[in-house]
DNA sequence: AACAATACGGAGAGTGTCTCCGTTTAGCAA
DNA sequence: TTGCTAAACGGAGACACTCTCCGTATTGTT
């Protein structure tokens, strides 16, 4: 990749990063590449979605996911505790803008996504939380990760849409905790 | 109102409730517009917003959903199979077309929505469900119907983004419902 | 039949998406 | 350095959607 391409590529992420935040993931993809000070053909060369874009946002997060999930499992306490404090945290997680838990919510069903990659991560920091607490024989049953996450991803959604943060859904999060334990 | 006034404004409804299942909330109203034979002032006219234009299309809605009430609670057998029968049907009366279950969710906690006579009736009829369920001794500890509404309306938006039937997150709705029952 | 009052409809302004293609630039080779 | 070419740029413009404004048409009353 060219210098140039490398330099603008890394301008509209960054922008399109703070852009999403202020005005939700329906932002106009045309003032991104105006913030940025590229032509709306330079962005939509690099990224032909709007999920691409969102794509290439979320590669940082990763890591912050992968950190959340080991401060997770270290946890010490109850196990109803550290499923609920797991819930919140995944929840914040997808809150990264307005609108962005019922997209990643919404793709992690879907293998075609183009975030896909980005929801296997959660999947599987869902997962790890999980067997922990299968080992301590905590569950009530088999219990889908997948299934999880949209779960708590709906959760999720329903606080971003109420423009709430996601302490105020807690008493959500109990009872999904409390179903799905023993 | 003026015959000529009445008669648009029924057809409008009408193609609207027909567009919407077809297209998804985020139809075109214009094309709802020339599909009915108005111009678009007239839709606007009768509809200012998209909002407006969605509840008139509830209006009929509101009786199915009393008699699905009535016949959840009509129902004769465990109380688990009665709240996990009631959590489906929910679901299905708010999936009334493509980004329903997201929109009457995100309405369910906000007064100041259009549709919010709509999300009353819902709750009412959840909160109907869960004075039986109460009645019978069967609840965990004291559940707010709107709590409620919002969490399996999450879970209906769940299977609404991923294009499947309610029948599909059935296992979601389970483990909601043992989170809740005693 | 005449006349308000009411309602109609579509042109057009504003905004956003996305493509096409003439122009510019980076990077390499001589 | 210079010259060359592949790669990348950028913005004009086609298309789509929302919503308003106002000249025109219809209704129903006197």
């Amino acid at each position: 990749m060219r210098a140039d391409a490398k330099r603008n590529r890394d301008r509209i992420v960054e922008v399109a990063r703070e852009v999403f935040r202020e005005h939700g993931y329906d932002a106009s993809l045309d003032e991104i590449a105006k913030r940025a000070g590229v032509g709306a053909g330079t962005l939509y060369r690099h990224f032909p979605t709007r999920d691409a874009l969102l794509d290439a946002i979320m590669q940082s997060w990763v890591d912050r996911v992968n950190e959340a999930t080991e401060k997770a499992l270290a946890f010490e306490g109850e196990d109803r505790e550290l499923l609920i404090g797991w819930f919140e945290t995944y929840a914040s997680l997808i809150s990264l803008h307005k609108g962005g838990p019922a997209k990643i919510t919404s793709a992690m069903g879907n293998p075609d996504s183009p975030i896909v990659s980005k929801c296997q991560v959660l999947t599987a920091a869902s997962q790890r939380v999980i067997d922990r607490l299968e080992a301590d024989g905590a569950l009530r049953a088999d219990v889908d990760a997948v299934q999880v996450c949209q779960l708590v991803g709906g959760v999720a959604t329903v606080a971003d849409n109420a423009d709430q943060p996601v302490s105020a859904v807690r008493p959500l999060l109990e009872v999904v905790a409390d179903g799905m334990l023993r």
